[in-house]
DNA sequence: AATTCACGGATTGTATACAAAAATGTCGAC
DNA sequence: GTCGACATTTTTGTATACAATCCGTGAATT
């Protein structure tokens, strides 16, 4: 047995729930939970709170714990905060990058390229992910740099979905040369502007996306 | 007795860690915590993840919970986050402001100047408090409004000492006008500089503050 | 004398038991 | 047949009991 069994369900409980197991409003019943991992109520309890405040479950006073899955506008709202955080990050690591994590970028940068090349969506995603915490790092704030990833991660499943759409592996990867071109010549605000795009334009394509899905079913 | 008592645990022990009650690094036990409050356990564990995840207390696995106050770099990092956010706030707020909140800053803003002019620097912060919880909200992006708010709660105590330097309550007017002066022109990116500008040089006197603190120890 | 190992005390993590409140189902009145 | 009050049941919130781990102390060994 090992310290912190709770955190370990909190892992498997945002799994599930991102995996779908546990859908949009579903009552999330601490008993059957604690039956379910093989525990008491306490640790299920403690993980609850935990997804609640990461934002994954609501929890109201005496009734418990519901999946809480962003609706359209908070995703949009969530799509646009990060790209003005990207921005931020951006705009401070023009100033503040490395050389060695410059050509880290750079060499994210040839992944990525040769991931499109391939058609690989699975290592693009991986390598892009690489890209970003990149920069989150330059930016030389360790509170920005954790918010970032915190949004990101929270962005991770619904970011994921429109990088399969056509065109858009080969469309991100000039948006991400722009930001290195402006990283390079250590120009803060076209590195702000290029990834604020960069970003904004996945928000789009998320929109897009949802709309279309809702049309369809109609 | 009342459904939840964690939550009002937390926000006591989070007055008590901000009072000064428990210094930096104490260790905070859960028996006398829960003697102290008249409760058992329970709710002064659930009480202490949340101050954990708020960033007050930090949790070692097995070894329990200890006061955390940020130190000077850690503030730095947030105060200058936190001049970004508000920045990214005033921009978006720039074109998406409504006309009766702008009134609502106006007048904000003239209850600052009768504050300052009077030098009650307590109802300055108050309507100060005002001012910005404006502009985060007219950003017209909930995500963002609430991490604003978040951080802003968190680096309250900071912001309050500075505000008693010699001039800045005057020096702080002429900021809010500025950043009013741009709203009202719809100027997205003036607004930004100008917020920008009004929170980083809070940055810049505290870290002066922590300065001449430090110096005047030794 | 310094180091290592063992053991006891103290403290956290987990399980279970109990209390209180809300959801649900039943019965009756209209 | 529907609405509402009351009892039952289910579920959350809290208290307590138990288990496992860490820390310090101290003695034994090199």
């Amino acid at each position: 047995m090992k310290g912190r069994r709770a955190d370990d369900i909190a892992d498997q409980l945002e799994a599930l729930i991102l995996d779908g197991t546990f859908a949009e409003g579903a009552h999330l019943d601490e008993v059957q939970l604690a039956a379910r991992f093989e525990v008491s109520r306490t640790p299920v309890r403690e993980a609850l709170q935990r997804l609640a405040q990461s934002g994954l479950v609501e929890q109201l006073p005496r009734r418990g714990a519901f999946v809480r899955q962003p609706g359209p506008v908070e995703l949009i709202e969530m799509f646009e905060a990060m790209a003005e955080l990207e921005a931020v990050c951006a705009r401070l690591a023009a100033t503040r990058i490395s050389d060695a994590a410059l050509a880290d970028l750079h060499d994210a940068n040839a992944r990525c390229r040769t991931a499109m090349e391939t058609g690989d969506t699975d290592r693009y995603y991986r390598e892009n992910e690489r890209f970003h915490a990149i920069i989150y790092r330059q930016a030389g704030n360790g509170w920005l740099q954790q918010e970032c990833q915190r949004l990101h991660r929270r962005l991770q499943p619904f970011r994921r979905m429109q990088l399969r759409l056509r065109g858009r592996l080969r469309q991100s990867m000039a948006e991400h040369e722009a930001v290195v071109a402006a990283l390079d010549a250590g120009d803060g605000a076209a590195a702000a502007d290029a990834l604020r795009a960069h970003v904004a334009v996945q928000g789009e394509k998320f929109h897009r996306l949802i709309a279309s899905l809702k049309s369809a079913a109609e």
